[in-house]
DNA sequence: ACAGCAAGTTGAACACGTTCAAGTGGAGTG
DNA sequence: CACTCCACTTGAACGTGTTCAACTTGCTGT
């Protein structure tokens, strides 16, 4: 408090700010904001996480370490940009997967098997990672309002699997059913963050058996016995996590 | 390394350290050791897992900071102290629940209802806890080897509910529940820690639909049309978390 | 008694994330 | 050109978790 050069610290409003991303800013600012995002990715990347100190990251970029901190409130906040690099990739990969006309099911699987292919060099970083995305307030978890466009990317995914796809089922669930694949997607890195089997062998696994199954409940759901059971976990799921 | 003084430096071996537990031990060690924790559970009460620094905790005991390093690695592990005393309460107030002869849906309820209960009060510190217990490496981790014994107790609540529970259910559903069980609360535990609704009022909900939904599904187990989507469910069940 | 020894204890020191008062530089204005 | 202003930059300093070499204490065998 009392800071008499500049009024407000925060991030910077720059040249212009679009809606998504920061594309079109040539700044100075922006360019040092790239440069800190740079090495700390590259370093996150090459050392982990925790060995990774905000002095080395700033001698990386070539800036003081307070300058770090003039674009960034946290060594956290460095990791939703890493975190980001990461979901563009996924999203590179996937879309080929989406375009080609391949059953629910084997799209499905592609799209999670894109997703751990992704990760998976950094499987030792996910685990601290996932530390930081469980604890409520943080900016990187998968449930805050700053990871709202992270998560609405994520759902439009499901969102284009389920458009597309011949298979029939209840439409309720249809309605529902992009958010349940991001829950389930959600559980399945959990899943693959704690699984210590060489390659993530059984994570694989999983995949393999879980989306037939998967496959076979959504066209189970419309038929008339199963109703009661689809009827009841929409409710919960809408008790769960309201809205559409 | 190169202590003189003493070749191993780690937890002391006292006088009888039974398998579970050091009930019986009212040495010098155990006494500081003791003092330790009691501080530590007090001030992370009090204000908090963060704000509650080492030096705090170490002048409350009467004791030095690298004292307090000689009982324990790093203050995670005081956490664990902490969350051992919670379950210790969840266990004393469940005992009631699962000796009356109430419904299955209805015990169950009442053994999440009971947990919630317990770590009420701590619903602003238990979102630090969670980002602690969410790094697979941590001892606090409910999956960790040091966990395995408050697991076990955990899932042994279930096994007895199970064991004790009129409803009729596929068999081999019946083998796996309390660990499905287990896996349920947990989730909750994650949902519940998310919940900003003030007083978690939606995670109470959550459970007032969710039970009797688990109850219609596990009674569902047991007939014929079900028969794929149970046996299917444990065959996954079963490669994501083998033996029993 | 007394030496020997290991459990127990200490506090200074270290590295880290983070903060902040004090600068610097370059674009806009007269 | 000089002046002003503010985005940007700096590095020392703070508080934290953690480490460690040195010290103290009480028991055990002789």
């Amino acid at each position: 408090m009392g800071s008499v050069s500049h009024t407000d610290n925060g991030p910077p409003p720059a040249v212009t700010t679009t809606a998504r991303g920061r594309a079109a800013d040539t700044s100075r600012g922006e360019q040092t904001r790239q440069a800190i995002v740079a090495s700390a990715v590259r370093l996150f990347g090459e050392v982990g996480y925790e060995k990774t100190t905000m002095r080395a990251i700033a001698a990386d970029a070539g800036v003081s370490v307070g300058n770090a901190y003039y674009y960034f409130p946290a060594k956290e906040a460095l990791v939703s940009e890493f975190y980001l690099d990461l979901q563009r990739e996924h999203l590179a990969r996937v879309e080929p997967v989406l375009a080609s006309g391949a059953s629910f099911g084997d799209r499905l699987a592609a799209i999670l098997r894109e997703g751990i292919a992704v990760w998976s060099p950094h499987h030792a970083f996910a685990g601290r990672f996932i530390g930081i995305a469980a604890v409520p307030g943080s900016p990187v978890s998968p449930f805050s309002d700053e990871s709202a466009e992270a998560r609405a990317l994520a759902t439009s995914i499901f969102q284009r699997l389920v458009d597309t796809t011949e298979v029939k089922m209840d439409p309720q669930l249809r309605a529902r059913l992009p958010q349940l694949l991001w829950l389930a997607q959600l559980g399945l890195v959990v899943y693959w963050v704690h699984d210590g089997t060489p390659g993530q062998r059984r994570t694989r696994k999983v995949v393999e058996l879980a989306v037939p199954y998967l496959e076979y409940l959504v066209g189970a759901s419309r038929l008339k016995i199963f109703k009661p059971l689809t009827t009841r976990g929409l409710t919960l799921l809408d008790t769960l996590w309201p809205a559409g």
